[in-house]
DNA sequence: ACTTGAATGAGAATAGATTATCATTATCAT
DNA sequence: ATGATAATGATAATCTATTCTCATTCAAGT
């Protein structure tokens, strides 16, 4: 059976407090300040059996080699790649059914849009 | 100085017949098409060699551990990548200015879209 | 044809993210 | 409170893409 834990509550708190997708590292270390010992290889099976149970979902990115995760709760949208600190941020607009961009022939099933830019934190620097 | 050869030249050659983005190991197997014994490593060296001289351009997709490449001299576009075939397509149009979809402060400098489901030659099986 | 060193091929080495191992800790049904 | 075992933490191991090493080959200026 499952067992509670203070690691894996940390890390659900993570999510919801940050409020847009997290990679590992940056899991660890929001975890970490409820949970100080806490070690990476918890962070890594927590965010799988999170995933298995349907409470995150994986986030794909391009050109991103580590694995970000959201809350799987989310409704359809996009996402905001800050180039200067290299966040990652929720777009909740979509500029809605693309299916016709797609060469003749070719069935769209689902689409990904990633703007890339500053955030606002790093363009009023 | 630079030298030319049958393996650089195939590899070349490859990405002019398939006219979409290409994985290193499709370069390697379609250049060894003309070049029997070529091997990774020249691959590797090439596609890097051949960025650096602004001949290729590298392609970031969601969710895709290898790097693609492409032509530098095309134009905006965006791909399509295929879920049965794993092939990625080149879709020539685009939404057109995006800017708006961002919030409030982030700056918009550019935008990456990706279309999935099934190519022409999937979605006729 | 000769010579130089750019380029290659094979395999070892590296790098980074993720996963496995295993002794230890701690949850929770009893 | 106790015991079975789920979960953890530290570290080793793995995995895969890419890069490095180095002896050998070959392009091209002479």
């Amino acid at each position: 059976m499952s067992r509670r834990t203070a690691q894996r509550d940390a890390i659900r708190a993570a999510f919801e407090a940050a409020g847009r997708p997290l990679k590992p590292d940056e899991v660890l270390a929001l975890a970490q300040d409820a949970v100080p010992g806490l070690g990476a290889a918890t962070v890594y099976r927590n965010l799988r059996r999170l995933t298995d149970d349907g409470w995150l979902r994986a986030v794909n990115l391009p050109g991103e080699a580590t694995q970000l995760y959201e809350r799987a709760d989310l409704a359809h949208h996009h996402h905001f790649h800050c180039e200067t600190c290299d966040r990652v941020y929720d777009v909740h607009v979509c500029p809605g059914d693309l299916s016709h961009l797609a060469p003749a022939g070719f069935r769209v099933a689902a689409h990904e849009l990633v703007l890339y830019g500053s955030c606002a934190a790093c363009a009023a620097e």
